[in-house]
DNA sequence: AGTTGTACTGACAAAAATGTCAATAGGGCC
DNA sequence: GGCCCTATTGACATTTTTGTCAGTACAACT
């Protein structure tokens, strides 16, 4: 069909290894959030990265190969947020309380989770553990007035209550009729209705 | 490879198209239930039911069809449950939050709401906004002394607090370390804290 | 410039999932 | 009994998704 001058001949992005998994992990991720888990297909993740298939199975071995390493990576973006939110020097009780709301409402998280529940790959929140753990740590050190059960309760309920917001917050306020915010609203109030001692 | 006499008739089950339909919906969520949506595959929920996937196809046109009416089933099965919960004479408003976050909190509705919402069908479930609607409705004509916003608002945190727990309750309380129900506890205390007037 | 390692691609192959169709058989009805 | 309707099935066909492989092009090193 064509008939011009020969083909030109053809550039190709050329990355470093953490550079291209880097990036075809950034479209998978994009697609989880925004279509759900069903969307993550080989072909989908490879044309919404730039590259051809083939690619994605060279860095990644395959579309489990992908996934795991997706959820890895999304675990770890988590943790990380948590982690530096907490260990600034003036996180008191409260304001770390609104932390690690923030970071498990933030719609990435929730849908991390839900596909971890989801999938069966619960499991895999095991770095979680070792943060809230480490959280524990640095109140009871800080403040030796706590409990330790009361304290993981209270993070317990927390995490809980923020990934049920950063999931279904926006789309049940606004079924119910309120503005999409409210429910996050909504939760902060209890949590911190709680924290101040309201029982 | 076969010597003996010639093979028996096959003999089938036949069923009314309502109970085929039945049958296989009933299949159908309990993949859901157990294994997510991923694992809603024709031949595997043609093979969960007893059925050829042939009749799958016979009965809901296409895997969309089941989907869908798997839907639309379970979100009826949740309204009605919370319906009956509810309109007991004696339900008072403590009581009716209990009935509403046990709902909610069944594994199947929580599954069913992260479906929904993962495949970005959370308009699906207007069905529970009516029954909201007319819950609150019963609950100003009964008690005027309520404002309808903030029974809304209260019933809003409810339902995403039961859904969350149901959702993450006993992976989470096990990967803290606590026993499984303990999530379930620590929610239920915290509406009823909220219900008799903590703030 | 030549050599080398490998990220990258296109085309093909295999597997999995969905859908089509003619034929079979169960059950109600005459 | 014979007839009709259709739920059910097995075999086939199509589409989707995943995976393989040989060759190409980019960058680093000599």
């Amino acid at each position: 069909m064509s008939i011009g001058p020969a083909a030109a001949p053809k550039t190709r992005v050329r990355r470093t290894p953490e550079a291209a998994r880097e990036n075809i992990l950034a479209a998978a991720e994009a697609l989880l959030v925004e279509q759900g888990p069903q969307a993550i297909k080989l072909a989908d993740v490879a044309k919404a990265a730039g590259v051809v298939h083939a690619n994605v199975i060279h860095h990644f071995g395959s579309i489990a190969g992908v996934e795991t390493a997706l959820m890895e990576r999304m675990i770890r973006q988590l943790t990380d947020k948590v982690l530096v939110a907490l260990n600034q020097p003036d996180a008191v009780l409260g304001v770390g309380a609104q932390a690690l709301f923030d970071a498990f409402e933030a719609k990435g998280a929730a849908r991390l989770a839900a596909w971890l529940e989801l999938t069966g790959e619960g499991a895999r929140m095991t770095l979680v553990r070792e943060v809230v753990d480490e959280i524990v740590q640095t109140r009871l050190a800080r403040d030796s007035g706590v409990d330790r059960d009361a304290a993981v309760d209270f993070i317990l309920l927390n995490i809980i209550l923020a990934v049920g917001v950063g999931l279904f917050g926006p789309t049940l306020s606004a079924l119910l009729g309120r503005p999409p915010e409210r429910a996050r609203e909504l939760a902060l109030e209890l949590i911190e209705g709680r924290l101040t001692g309201a029982r």
